[in-house]
DNA sequence: AAACTAAGTTACAAAAAGAAACTTAATGAA
DNA sequence: TTCATTAAGTTTCTTTTTGTAACTTAGTTT
């Protein structure tokens, strides 16, 4: 597992960056890291994200496309999903009223912002993938 | 709402990105984006992250510690948690059988390298924090 | 002998996710 | 004229996951 190095300094880099972040941490360490819990937290969902990702990949997708690239998803999760990350102004709706109704999703600028940074993660994660199921494995087998 | 700029450019850039990564997209669209079912949705969920940014400010937590800084997680989520990290190879668990007993975790190098990308993303969302909640604000209001 | 401690477990309740049938409204076929 | 079709969801019901709170363990101090 050739994991790139990570130095003492490095470390310390990150402690540096989080107490910058979180420096108020003394007074409560309650809410403090809310940007993870207001913000994150609600879009780092696995079919958030894949949502995301092929909206990146394919710049319109309706819903019933969404249905079939974001493999598993339920109508009824898909539906709640789409409504939460529209909300949070991730992505535009547009509804064509035909009929068939037709309704098209794609990513805001705002949400193409996030996915530069959940392509950073996702690249980290393709990277190490090999390594965390190892882990897994052997950490199962005993 | 001073959002950063997102050019065309920068879409198309993101589009191969991600056709780099999942470039095998055409055969079967089903677990292309597996780096994200299989290591992202194990560990980008509230509860990990929280953790994970915690031991990158302390770098040594005991159980009951992290359950302070942790605020609201419950005995049976951290645990479970922490085995799942520990098992994934983020972190380490160090058990010193005094009584009553004592056990520590850290981040190996390994959550080490996760924290920096973690960080990177909690920057954005520290950033956009504000854009986030009143995006949401006003959809609720609707 | 009883109380205290840290690090969890366990049993049970609440919330969320998932499966599958149902809805809506215009169109085209029988 | 009635029936089937279609896209985009919604609703109902079941299963899984999360959360709550009490319990466990084993040496130490009172």
């Amino acid at each position: 597992m050739d994991l790139e190095t990570i130095t003492v300094n490095q470390k310390v880099i990150s402690a540096k960056k989080l107490k910058k972040m979180f420096g108020h941490l003394d007074l409560r360490d309650a809410d403090l890291i809310c940007p993870i819990r207001d913000v994150m937290a609600t879009v780092s969902d696995k079919w958030s994200t894949l949502i995301i990702m092929y909206l990146g990949y394919y710049p319109v997708l309706r819903f019933n496309e969404l249905k079939k690239k974001v493999y598993g998803i339920s109508n009824k999760v898909l539906s709640e999903r789409l409504k939460q990350l529209e909300g949070d102004g991730y992505l535009k709706r547009t509804m064509y009223p035909e009929v068939p109704i037709r309704v098209e999703y794609e990513l805001t600028d705002f949400g193409h912002s996030y996915l530069q940074r959940l392509i950073e993660l996702t690249e980290w994660a393709q990277k190490y993938k090999e390594c965390v199921l190892s882990n897994r494995a052997n950490s199962q087998r005993k």
